[in-house]
DNA sequence: CACTTTATGTCAGCCTTGTTGACATTCCAA
DNA sequence: TTGGAATGTCAACAAGGCTGACATAAAGTG
């Protein structure tokens, strides 16, 4: 295994499979960092990390489907119903049905759906923001450009039409 | 929102609420990514993502404790001994009594456990490499060093301390 | 030696969040 | 009018977290 030139050095240091694995851990305990912050605070509030999720791609895309947040969250309906239910019952969000399709709910955060996802998102961004600040600027792009290209298509899709979208 | 590229100059640019979320969803989606495959496989086995993380962690380090184990996955040693039980049955991993101090086991993948390891880790880097390739590597050092600030100061100790240990 | 602490394992029970399967309702569209 | 799509709901189940309680053996400490 020798190594060949790529536009910007020499690539092959970097695929090692040793190389390879300090990647794979450092996705694994980083992903540990990044959900902590707002696991405490759902766990507060009976919430998991399904209920933040579903309140993230709401505020992302208000008037979103329930078919829509279910594509992109990738889990059946039965178990986003189940989160659903317990938002809308405390009243964190609102199901409008559809006025063009009445068949479709539309799916809006209330003002106390819209301060939690505050709450949650100011803690997440805090740490996003540190760990963007120590690494720098350079840093963050290649950061990004590693984290879409590791993304199932489908998934790349639905990243970047929520990229253009909000 | 107006933006100059400058290597290493304003960094605000990448501080922007927009910038920041984009970030975040972009670990989502990558997560999902990055544990696809694994998935797929341990599947197939009746096995889960805790398993894979067990024998992940063995495979980096032979003879490690279940202490050490039990530090380094963050989960209550009744969660962990669960899935070891299993994989010491199915006999993909071994327990050896410690030599110096006897209340210690020490665990170690038996040759189909290490074959397991292979398959998954072949797959897993299969798709970090891919990544890799197409990002270059200047992006994957940002990548690392983004991911390595967003952990938890306790969780970069132990991510440290495998980068040099293997 | 007696006592405490540590490392591990195990039982029981609970929660969240995922799954499949079956079935009802509503309503758009051919 | 009929088929299919979108949604909701019920039931049952599994993985994998959690807590609490308890047991055992070994090591450390007075």
């Amino acid at each position: 295994m020798m190594a060949e030139g790529h536009p910007g050095g020499e690539s092959l240091l970097f695929l090692t499979d040793e190389q390879l694995r300090k990647g794979i851990e450092a996705m694994f305990f980083a992903y540990r960092g990044f959900t902590a912050d707002p696991d405490r605070i759902l766990h507060d509030q009976g919430y998991g990390r399904a209920h933040h999720r579903a309140i993230h791609f709401i505020n992302r895309s208000p008037g979103t489907t329930v078919n829509n947040l279910l594509t992109i969250l990738g889990v059946t309906k039965q178990s986003l119903n189940r989160v659903l239910r317990a938002l809308i019952e405390d009243g964190l969000v609102e199901s409008r049905v559809g006025t063009r399709d009445k068949r479709e709910r539309h799916l809006h955060l209330t003002e106390a759906g819209a301060a939690l996802e505050r709450e949650l998102s100011t803690a997440q961004r805090a740490r996003m923001r540190a760990a963007y600040r120590v690494a720098g600027p350079e840093a963050v792009a290649g950061f990004r450009m590693v984290l879409e290209a590791m993304m199932d298509p489908d998934m790349r899709r639905h990243f970047a039409a929520l990229k253009e979208g909000a």
